[in-house]
DNA sequence: AATAATTTGTGACAAATGTCACACGTTAAA
DNA sequence: TTTAACGTGTGACATTTGTCACAAATTATT
């Protein structure tokens, strides 16, 4: 069976098996429990992680103390504090596990390295860059046209999956509304 | 003296006067009137524009008809619809002139002959995404963050030009509240 | 200079959303 | 099994924000 990781490389870029294994030797393997954090505020985002299996939470905590969800991170989803990352600089948010994850992680250090000795993973990263900014300018938009109904009712087609694995009180955080706002969203 | 665009890049990538003539020659210069547009909704942006000179607006319209800026262009940014740009699709929005401009423009084509042509560039590039990536995931952090007084006291510290030159609805529209709302905020 | 269009501020009111309080059911821990 | 912690819905009320209306000031046009 084909290794997950390669078939979502491969919905970019096409590589030959020995080509899989030499990216996939530049990763290493880590396993977390529900709670468990992955990167806490201040610290240096070093690894971008790949999910293999689990959920999290990027989020972080305004002055009265609410928390915020940036992102949540489901199974072929990469997760990282991307700005962290990056910039190897402070991170302004934590991450951890809503459920126990089966996690890939590569180091800082290593990426640099294999979009150095790899042109196809320099144009598979550059790639993600250009996606992942595009969606969030989608995010953007939806921020400032959408009410929040109508922001609810566009997860719940997107990520059906989400409403049956996390908190609803996580949903409402990431939409930018109270839980109790959220709560009655439905009638 | 230093073409503005060559100092541009160069905070990213050094370039010797030979590699800066070979870029700009993928370029072209255009000048538009205050009103002009450069992109329509349903259009496909073929052009990635680099502002010399002037000042514009990124904007779409919701349900109701009402407008919401997503970004505003000042001199040395760039401005496209970098969605329909990248996958050359339809774009979802217009931009348009808000003061007479003098543009570099480079097609969708030359960019991806550049690209091809010259590592420095593909890397360029690839560094502009990550950075604007970044800046949008600020963006959103401040849009679940901040109060509307906050991001507007934020916007002035950081662009205090941009108060001068452009009117304050459209500032409320980038800000993501009403126009009287921003008016109120001094008080 | 005169006129029109645009921008801006403000009052009055409605609508949306947040906050606090409490109840109840579910899940996790002792 | 019992207890505690968590998640969820809902009422009451305060706060924020939007909408509509109008007037004054500024800018553009003839």
């Amino acid at each position: 069976m084909k290794h997950p990781l390669k078939q979502h490389i491969e919905e970019i870029i096409k590589l030959t098996d020995e080509e899989f294994e030499f990216i996939l030797s530049h990763f290493e393997t880590t396993t977390k429990r529900k709670y468990q954090y992955i990167l806490q505020e201040n610290e240096i985002a070093d690894k971008e992680y790949w999910i293999v299996k689990g959920c999290l939470k990027s989020y972080f905590f305004d002055e009265s103390g609410k928390e915020h969800i940036l992102q949540f991170g489901m199974e072929n989803w990469w997760i990282t504090d991307y700005e962290s990352f990056i910039k190897q600089s402070k991170s302004k948010i934590n991450i951890d596990c809503i459920e126990d994850c089966e996690l890939l992680y590569i180091t800082y250090e290593n990426r640099e390295k294999l979009t150095k000795e790899m042109h196809k993973m320099e144009r598979f990263w550059a790639k993600k860059s250009k996606f992942g900014r595009i969606a969030l300018q989608n995010r953007i938009l939806s921020l400032l046209k959408n009410s929040s109904k109508e922001r609810y009712e566009f997860l719940l087609e997107q990520y059906p999956k989400l409403f049956q694995r996390v908190p609803k009180k996580l949903i409402a955080s990431y939409l930018g509304v109270s839980r109790e706002t959220l709560s009655r969203l439905n009638s």
